[in-house]
DNA sequence: TCAAAATGTAAAGCAAGCTTGTCATGATTC
DNA sequence: GAATCATGACAAGCTTGCTTTACATTTTGA
């Protein structure tokens, strides 16, 4: 899956560390996710898209 | 989360097994996100979502 | 320019998602 | 009432999501 966290964590610009703060989870973890290294649970996906005022849909994309 | 699969299964009146196919995973793993066991995996989601031609927000639903 | 802040990366470990296989139960239908 | 189908449930095992800790590299800004 491919997300557009990057480019809306920037628009607040947040960092990294305040994101995973806001979400609840760590720091590494929203990196390993803006990085493509695995997937949000479903759960954080809900999370991230409220977070952002978007649909997962706006957020997240299934590649190729 | 809570999820409506079951009823959108049964509005096109698919098996659990015959849904499983159509998501190319287990039968087992279609029987235990119906019945709560656990969250689909975002990927899964999306597909779960594009298969009844819904947002990922009309299947599933964050809990309280 | 130089220090601090932000980001990337990696390892080890626990938790969650998903598998195959199997069995029990209830509903269908012949 | 016997066979079949649909569902629920459980175990063991593998993979993936997420954690903490730690350190290297890049970016920022005074």
């Amino acid at each position: 899956m491919k997300n557009r966290i990057r480019v809306l964590r920037a628009e607040l610009r947040w960092t990294q560390a305040d994101l995973a703060k806001e979400l609840g989870v760590s720091r590494n973890s929203v990196n390993a996710i803006e990085n493509g290294k695995y997937d949000p649970s479903l759960p954080l996906a809900f999370r991230i898209a409220r977070l952002f005022k978007r649909k997962i849909e706006d957020v997240f994309e299934e590649e190729g």
